[in-house]
DNA sequence: CTTGACCCTGTAGTATGGTACAGGAATTAT
DNA sequence: ATAATTCCTGTACCATACTACAGGGTCAAG
C-alpha cells in the first residue's frame, strides 16, 4: 500500500498558500524536499499541509521565516526541550512589546502635532510641518 | 557675495546622516539636485541640513520616504492647505493605531501560549508548538 | 489525439531604506 | 611635492517574503 501523496497544487489549496510560496519555502528549507514522480513532479506527504498551516499561524504570531525554521528545527531535535521553545516565544513577546512601545511613542508625538493644526493656514505655514522641522 | 554652500561631507555630518544616504535621497527626489562646482562636486545650500533633519524627524514619526516626499511637495505647493497636511498626519495616526492593534493581538495570543508551557516537556511535545499547529 | 490544466527550472522583479564597493578625479594637509 | 582625505559615478548588495514570468514538459478529459 503506497503512501498517500499530493501534488503541489493540492497542497497549496489545502494549506491556503500559493504554489510559488511552497517552492520558495522548500528552497528556504522550511519544508523538506519531497520525493518526485518519474517525470519530476513533487509528491508531498499529506503532513506537509499541517506544516504549512503551522508556518502560516506562526507568521500571524509575528515570527519571521528564519525564526520559524529555528522552531521547527528545535521541534525535531530530541535534545531540545520545551524550555528552548519557550525562550523563543518569550523573546518574541519582548520584541512585540518593544515595537508596541515605539509605535506608541510615535502615536503620542503625532497626536500633539495634530492638535496644533487648525487646517486653515497654507501648507507652507502649517504648524505640523514647522513642528517637524524644529525638533 | 556668493551664496554659502557646503560639500556633501559637511552636510552629512551636520545633519547626522551618511553621505551615501544624501546621494540616495537626491536620486529619490527628496532633496533637489544641488548645483555643482567646476569639477563636479555638489555644492549644497545650507538649508539642505534643515531639510535632512526634517526627513529624519518625519521618519521617527513613522512616515515612509514616499510619504515624506508627498509632505514636502505639499509644503511647496501654494494651492495646498494645512488641511492637506493634517489629512496625511491623521492617516498616519490611523496606520499606527492599526499596527498597534495588530501587535496587541499577537501579544495576547503569545501570552496565552506561554502560560501553557511548563518548560519540562521535550520540544516535540511542547504545548506551544502544538497550539500553533492546531489552530 | 488534441486541448487545456497542471507541473518543472531558472531568473528576475517587487517594496523599503539604505550600504558597500570599485575605480578614478580633485582637493587639502604636511 | 606628495600623501591623505574627500569627492565622483555606477553598480551591486543587505534583509524580508514573496511574485512573476519565460520556455518548456506532463497529464487527464473529451
Amino acid at each position: 500500500m503506497e503512501m498517500e501523496t499530493l501534488t503541489i497544487g493540492k497542497v497549496a489549496s489545502q494549506a491556503g498558500v500559493g504554489i510559488e510560496t511552497i517552492r520558495f519555502y522548500e528552497r528556504q528549507a522550511l519544508i523538506d524536499p519531497p520525493p518526485r514522480s518519474a517525470s519530476g513532479y513533487r509528491l508531498f506527504p499529506v503532513s506537509t499541509v499541517q506544516r504549512l498551516r503551522f508556518i502560516r499561524r506562526a507568521k500571524e504570531l509575528g515570527f519571521s521565516l528564519k525564526e520559524i525554521k529555528e522552531l521547527l528545527t528545535l521541534q525535531s531535535d530530541p535534545q531540545a526541550t520545551c524550555g528552548d521553545i519557550k525562550k523563543r516565544a518569550e523573546k518574541k513577546l519582548n520584541d512585540i512589546d518593544q515595537r508596541i512601545h515605539d509605535l506608541e511613542t510615535m502615536r503620542n508625538a503625532l497626536k500633539i502635532l495634530l492638535s496644533a493644526c487648525s487646517s486653515n493656514e497654507t501648507s507652507a505655514e502649517c504648524p505640523i510641518m514647522q513642528a517637524i522641522a524644529d525638533e
